[in-house]
DNA sequence: TGTACATCAGTGAACGCGCGTTCACTGATGTAC
DNA sequence: TGTACATCAGTGAACGCGCGTTCACTGATGTAC
């Protein structure tokens, strides 16, 4: 670690990413300063400058990273699953929640569109290649609904996508917990798509 | 209108929590502040201190109230449509969508749990209340599915809702548009639940 | 119909704080010769 | 192997701002008698 009592850090972008990761998860989307950042880092609060001209910057590298773990929460539940149309999409779900249960703000911030800059090629790409591991396990589906058109394919992946992020807002927002259940009650499993559209009698 | 130049007010609760709305769809929920809210309503901004204790309080009623358009944008919808089941269905999430569409800093507020007070029984109770034209339209899909037991109730209603809130929270956020499309394509419409489960070959 | 008075709903000044950003600076590093 | 020097990546003080909240106050209202 060339983390020594330095005056130049050595990586300082990467420790002000790790600790806005780190911020984020102790103090919530609001807690996250520039200056709390900085002093995770260990470094004065000026310094970020000139790695993020402004804070707008660190948000948006930072929702980068995070689309980039929550792509790769996804692709690891899919590794493990059964190569199954069925199980695929299930496993990208599986993916998905997990994710935002494990990670709630940055999940949130990633969401932020407000404050993030969307014109960001970096924030784009990941985007992009975490929906991918949606379109990827979505294709069946369209088959299934018989429509393997673009246009076909597309709102077979919007039907997956959004069933599964409604469910994992609601539950982030504590909707589910606020407006259905007993506090005891346990929290809902995610609606199954895969099984209604995909499912023989196995549901 | 009793707003004249009186020291009194007269309905200043009331004249805050319009203003506040009139905020939210001008600057935003970032631009919600409490002194541009007793402003707008023509207060000093000391003044709301007698109504809401803090700005929490504001927030918190003037979620509740965008839980009651809410519901009145499902009512409508449902109300000016056919009483089939699918038509039902499809009517509350036309009412959904819209009330997104149409008062976006409304529907983030509703859902940015960590500034409501979700204690308070008047939000709790416009939220439920909202949820119900939900539950009402998703029992024949629970009976589609095959199970009416108060769990499938549930989770047939966990379907439809997920679905269209999900839809509607990436169409609010941007993502649909970021990651999906040619800037000029259309939006892509919101899945059809209802033609999936109850649809028999009508879809 | 008056008068006294408690209560309510405003005012406006001030407090204290934390924020993002700017700026002149300084120490460290790497390269040319 | 040295030396000069441009460049880079930090420091720390300060700026300016807007915020939510507090506080002593004052004007208006309603009620008791």
């Amino acid at each position: 670690m060339p983390t020594k009592d330095r005056y130049h850090h050595g990586n300082l972008r990467q420790a002000l990413l790790e600790a806005g990761v780190e911020l984020l998860k102790e103090r919530g989307i609001d807690g996250l300063k520039l200056r709390a950042v900085a002093a995770r880092a260990g470094v004065s609060h000026a310094a970020p400058a000139h790695h993020f001209p402004h804070l707008r910057s660190l948000l948006t590298a930072l929702a980068a990273l995070a689309f980039e773990r929550f792509a790769a929460a996804m692709r690891e539940e899919r590794a493990r699953a059964p190569a199954t149309a069925i199980e695929q999409v299930r496993a990208a779900e599986r993916g998905y929640v997990r994710f935002v249960r494990e990670n709630p703000d940055l999940f949130r911030l990633m969401f932020q569109s407000s404050r993030l800059d969307w014109g960001d090629e970096v924030l784009k790409a990941a985007a992009t290649a975490a929906r991918r591991q949606l379109s990827e396990v979505s294709g069946p589906v369209a088959e299934a609904l018989g429509d393997v058109s673009p246009a076909g394919r597309r709102a077979a992946e919007l039907l997956v996508w959004s069933s599964v992020h409604g469910y994992a807002h609601l539950l982030l927002e504590g909707q589910l917990q606020a407006t259905m259940r007993d506090p005891g009650d346990p929290v809902p499993e995610p609606p199954d798509i895969a099984g209604l559209v995909l499912g023989r009698g196995d549901r």
